[in-house]
DNA sequence: TGACAGTTACTGCCTAGGCAGTATAATAGC
DNA sequence: GCTATTATACTGCCTAGGCAGTAACTGTCA
């Protein structure tokens, strides 16, 4: 492993990042992404609280809004179980957000629809969300928030 | 809200990063930190499991290695139920890790001790996470390392 | 000193995700 | 056309975190 990852970084003409000497578990990348983590559902949650919607479920409707239509494709898209996304679904239909529909080519989906009310609740939500968001990255230049992006996708390369 | 952030922005000198125009839910930082995480933690049990610990576990280990020495302290720090440290300090005494002891000086709280078992093992849970991390930023210099570090610092001030 | 608020750890209850197993349907291979 | 494999959705079981309530304890302030 730790020969790989050096012939790995020869190539690629950089060090470790951390090294044995001083590597602080508690204040490296990997506390402060959960920790950012926590702090964006939290404000999400807040943000939505008066539509009487989680941030999990926005999670899911805005999956479903990218252009996935069936549980199947939401939990690939998001690395979510099955079993709970059979679950948020009933949660999510219960709520009125969203709809199964049979489909005649392929009787084992369900299709996911949005629901009238959904559809008019959808745009409100994903404001909110922008809003949060935003609102964490407050201070950044746009070419700051780009740069983030391209390092998160980076390292989402190197998993 | 709208208002406050344009005010924060015109102090900042920066416009918000996204636009109602632009904005896809799916595809903007959140949903990026939380896939970082997910692969980070998969990674990090993949690398723990020769050992018997979980990654869970090791985020406790690692903050009571890092100074906090009660579970309150170590909830407070990483933002954890107070409930749920009770269950997972008893599973961390179970497996053998480290142990309650009760201190003279205020009887409500029980300072936690690595055991020796927790105190031999540490140092290659630690080695272990590192290269994870490692793994994750191949290819980062150290100057966007740090970078990273800072952008997510600076999205926690916003919190 | 004694009432009172705050802290610490714990417990029960609820919710929700992870995993394994199942039934149905579609697809590939023969 | 028939079988084996795969895909999809669902269910039961287990684990674990979130929240509210409790008991023991500490520090404060009148």
């Amino acid at each position: 492993m730790a020969n790989i990852s050096k012939l790995t970084d020869n190539v690629s003409a950089s060090a470790d990042i951390y090294d044995t000497k001083t590597f602080e578990p508690a204040r490296c990348i990997g506390p402060l992404i959960s920790r950012v983590r926590v702090a964006l559902l939290e404000s999400l949650d807040r943000a939505l609280l008066p539509l009487n919607v989680t941030s999990a479920q926005y999670v899911i409707l805005s999956t479903l809004a990218s252009g996935a239509d069936s549980a199947s494709q939401i939990c690939r898209g998001i690395s979510y179980d099955a079993g709970a996304m059979t679950r948020m679904i009933d949660r999510l239909e219960q709520r009125g957000l969203l709809k199964r529909v049979r489909v005649a080519d392929d009787r084992r989906t369900m299709k996911l629809q949005l629901t009238d009310e959904g559809k008019a609740l959808y745009p409100e939500m994903r404001a909110l969300a922008m809003e949060v968001i935003n609102g964490l990255l407050r201070g950044f230049t746009k070419a700051e928030a780009r740069q983030l992006e391209d390092f998160l996708k980076r390292m989402l390369e190197n998993a």
